[in-house]
DNA sequence: GATCGATACTAAGGAAGTCTTAGTATCGCG
DNA sequence: CGCGATACTAAGACTTCCTTAGTATCGATC
């Protein structure tokens, strides 16, 4: 029952390799008093944070913030691609796209 | 000034063809009153809605919800024209990406 | 096994946001 | 002009989040 951005914000942690909610948040820039409560209820969809906390938080694992909301696990990996490709090579998955 | 949602919202509801603000809101399931100004507050950025309303929107206008939240055009591009596509090629356009 | 630190989580109230009410301003049209 | 439709704003009612305080679990150390 988590919602959407809990379950995108663990993988996301685990895919970085960040060792605890607590760390995630402190490197988002995050004030420590209160935080672990803070992430806990992100994490477990008990409150929902605003786009800008998820901008903040999507920089820390350098991923596109729309990522957080994606409900569609093929979709969610699609953005996730996309935001390792460089320029070109965003040009050409665009233009691939275009002829389907 | 208007917040990415805003500019989300206006793209989509003229891709549409949704006549008015009121008329998207209406379609998504609002209750009347007070909905233009509600609608007026999530175009301009004045209010942020949550993921839930976000939802109910972009179902209106058969778009992915995460759209809504994504900064670059270019990915905001792949959102949508990812939503529009059937099974197959979906798996296509995952497969020419696996191989960049 | 007891203790300690680290981690994740929850309850409750204070703080900050949204939603509703009421109203203004603009535009096109009869 | 007068009217309806549209977009927008201000301010209070209302809802949600953030902070404080505390519980529970797990490993590691003694």
């Amino acid at each position: 029952m988590g919602g959407i951005i809990g379950k995108r914000l663990k993988q996301a942690q685990k895919r970085a390799g960040i060792s605890s909610q607590m760390k995630f948040g402190l490197t988002a820039g995050f004030v420590e008093s209160g935080l672990s409560a803070r992430m806990s209820q992100y994490f477990t969809g008990k409150h929902q944070p605003d786009l800008q906390i998820i901008k903040l938080l999507a920089a820390v694992v350098k991923t596109p913030a729309c990522y957080f909301y994606c409900e569609d696990d093929q979709l969610a990996d699609l953005i996730l691609k996309f935001g390792s490709l460089d320029q070109a090579q965003k040009k050409q998955l665009l233009a691939f796209l275009a002829k389907l």
